[in-house]
DNA sequence: ACTGGCTCCTGAGGGC
DNA sequence: TGCCCTCAGGAGCCAG
């Protein structure tokens, strides 16, 4: 479920209550995610003090003065505050006892989620050490932004390449955060189809690629993510961006734009949606 | 090196 | 009501 926007309304929801408070327990119920939670992560984390929550394309990077948690949602992963003594769901896989008594919990029905821990610098884990580079630009040291996916660099990762367009800006080797809402949401509104061959697409195009990859994903971030089904921040919250969706699950319906019709295909076994009048 | 396909898992929704 | 099928926001891994 989660693409990009949707881990940074995580990570801004927790980011107030975590940070700066020590971990006094770690209750697993459930090991089995993507990877089984280490076996160390609940001695390694318990009595840590939380420094900072961070983000690197769409893992969660909770660190600490020992070390780092690094945190992804998969496909249906969510944290929540829960009062303390408030029974587990099924699907309720661990509890983190903060100091003050606040029980952050992490639901994940289908369990494609994952939680790691490394000592070392987490960019140097073997999950991160190959990840393309961030869309949006970061603020630097002096605190002015950098960075960014632009079309330059998405022109030069493409030459050559025969796989659809949609598929090389999800390739999380070359641009990280963007999933399946929001590569059909970018390819709409720069008008490229995401079906075409990523390497017969001009430079000028991919200048509007990727400002469309840059604006849809800042606006979903300010419309705190998409919820098609049970997406919530750690507050509860649920992202109001499907309902500014373009295209996206809207096969049959009218192109806001065009008045045509949106149609859906399908590459690597995903769907994805397009307005055949307003895409090329 | 690229590419497409498979895989992990549960749950919702549609057709019959 | 129930059963069976398809599909779902990710992405690592593997064979060709």
């Amino acid at each position: 479920m989660p693409e990009l926007p949707e881990v940074e309304a995580t990570r801004r929801s927790l980011f107030e209550r975590l940070v700066g408070r020590r971990i006094e327990r770690v209750v697993v119920r459930e090991r089995r995610l993507r990877w089984p939670i280490p076996t160390r992560l609940p001695r390694a984390l318990t009595g840590r003090v939380v420094c900072d929550l961070g983000r690197r394309a769409k893992y969660l990077l909770v660190r600490t003065d020992a070390g780092t948690v690094i945190s992804h949602l998969g496909m249906s992963g969510s944290f929540s505050w829960a009062d303390p003594g408030t029974p587990p769901d099924v699907h309720d896989h661990f509890d983190w006892i903060v100091e003050g008594g606040d029980v952050l919990r992490y639901h994940d029905p289908r369990r494609f989620g994952a939680l790691l821990w490394t000592s070392r610098p987490p960019e140097e884990h073997r999950l991160l050490r190959a990840l393309g580079i961030e869309p949006l630009p970061t603020a630097d040291a002096a605190g002015s932004a950098t960075g960014g996916v632009d079309g330059e660099y998405l022109y030069a990762k493409s030459r050559s390449r025969r796989i659809p367009v949609r598929n090389l800006i999800m390739d999380g080797r070359i641009v990280v955060g963007v999933g399946n809402i929001y590569a059909s949401e970018a390819c709409f509104q720069a008008g490229v189809r995401p079906d075409r061959a990523a390497g017969r697409i001009s430079r000028a195009r991919y200048d509007r690629l990727a400002d469309a990859i840059r604006a849809t994903l800042q606006s979903a971030i300010e419309a705190g993510g998409t919820t098609l089904r049970d997406f919530h921040d750690a507050g509860g919250r649920t992202g109001e961006f499907r309902h500014r969706l373009a295209v996206y699950g809207r096969e049959g319906e009218p192109c806001h734009r065009c008045g045509g019709t949106v149609r859906r295909g399908v590459a690597s076994g995903r769907s994805y949606y397009y307005c055949h009048g307003c895409q090329r």
